[in-house]
DNA sequence: CTATTTTTTACGGATTCCCGTAAGGAAAAA
DNA sequence: TTTTTCCTTACGGGAATCCGTAAAAAATAG
């Protein structure tokens, strides 16, 4: 089993559990994080005194304090892991259900298995340890029914992302032509813009921009 | 202490903590569901049997499953309890930081207490309870900084919520003034609602419709 | 009951969105 | 090079919004 496991996860009443199991997994060394930052810290620490960790079990969502933050979500933590300590595995454990966020977490942050908080988490995150420790790839707990060869989400990239994030943000098409124009992101034309507005609205069943974003929120694309 | 608790909370991870805290405090009976369903049914059951639950400590936000419900959040299942056990002692265990709903269950549903999950939220619900037990009244965790007395907050009322969900559903100025007048919610000419929106864009500074449902959906407002 | 105030509804012009069509341009294929 | 295809941009008409003004209705006050 794993020598070394990192926790990152900011609820207390969920790090008891988290912590519960991989104690009867009998891990000799177990740490706990409440913010991505020491999770960082402790990672980078752990690689300097050759004592690395073989295991970071993180969350996505951190609540926000009056402690100044430079890492504020798991995204964020595995992003800076990946620079240091490439061959670590990852497990995330989050709330999150959306298809396209856990397939990003899987192909560009290079997770090694995502388990879905719900109502029997705790028998899954241990089996995701254990298939973890296995080298098994693409561990996904049994209650997220997608398939990763499901098209459809693949679709969807960044440059969609940013024009829903101004669109949320207020802009309208001519404001949107332009930031794309001041930050040379293309196409950048109205009209190109709209097209693509009106891709993600037949893709997302959309009556219009107001429900759009509405949706997009939803899915927590912004 | 209470001699008879009730525990509803899907996450397993979480439930696990809030069990221990009630054993630490040397609850005799304690009882968990992972459905609002069950809750209501226990509670009834409870009451027939003149054994009734003299705490109820409930999530918000419920995962929905295969299973299919009636109650599907915390909300619904208060009201529900009301219904039959007015005395009944509430207090709400979330991750919903929002003045505006947490306000609403105060005075809505008239719950005890208030608990935002956190990093120290264990210490803070052991807290609430014996707060509550000893009859003191609107206990907010400590993390939560806002007033009761805040006024701002006040002035949006579920008129205002019903046109922004309507909004967040694809719904034009017409389809609200329509669903307004088959509901006989008043007003409902599309000039008053056209005129509410508006109010509601001056207070959020939103720029247009987009942008203020984007910011309700970040209120939790829908 | 009348006067005053407030609320609700109606209307109109400017702007933006919405949606289809088509022209222009670049890359790939012939 | 020419043709084809795909992508980007442009244009236009109708729908919905945005925003100001004003009439109608309702509530309040005297």
């Amino acid at each position: 089993m794993f020598k070394k496991v990192l926790v990152a996860e900011d609820l207390d009443s969920i790090s008891i559990a988290v912590v519960q199991v991989l104690e009867e997994l009998e891990v000799p060394t177990i740490h706990h994080v409440k913010y991505c930052d020491d999770g960082l810290i402790k990672i980078k620490k752990a690689l300097v005194d050759n004592e690395p960790y073989d295991l970071l079990i993180t969350d996505l969502s951190f609540k926000s304090d009056h402690r100044a933050s430079n890492l504020t979500s798991g995204d964020e933590l595995i992003d800076a892991v990946n620079e240091v300590q490439k061959d670590l595995k990852k497990i995330v454990f989050s709330i999150e259900d959306k298809s396209y966020r856990i397939k990003m977490l899987f192909n560009e942050l290079g997770i090694n298995a995502y388990v879905s908080k719900g109502r029997n988490s705790i028998i899954e995150l241990r089996n995701a340890i254990q298939g973890t420790f296995r080298n098994e790839e693409k561990i996904l707990s049994s209650d997220l029914s997608f398939s990763f060869n499901d098209k459809a989400l693949i679709e969807i990239e960044s440059y969609d992302i940013s024009i829903l994030k101004l669109l949320s943000q207020g802009y309208i098409l001519e404001n949107i032509s332009n930031e794309f124009k001041s930050m040379s992101i293309t196409p950048n034309g109205t009209s190109s813009i709209e097209k693509r507005i009106n891709k993600l609205k037949t893709y997302f069943k959309a009556n219009n921009n107001v429900h759009l974003i509405a949706i997009a929120k939803d899915f927590g694309l912004v």
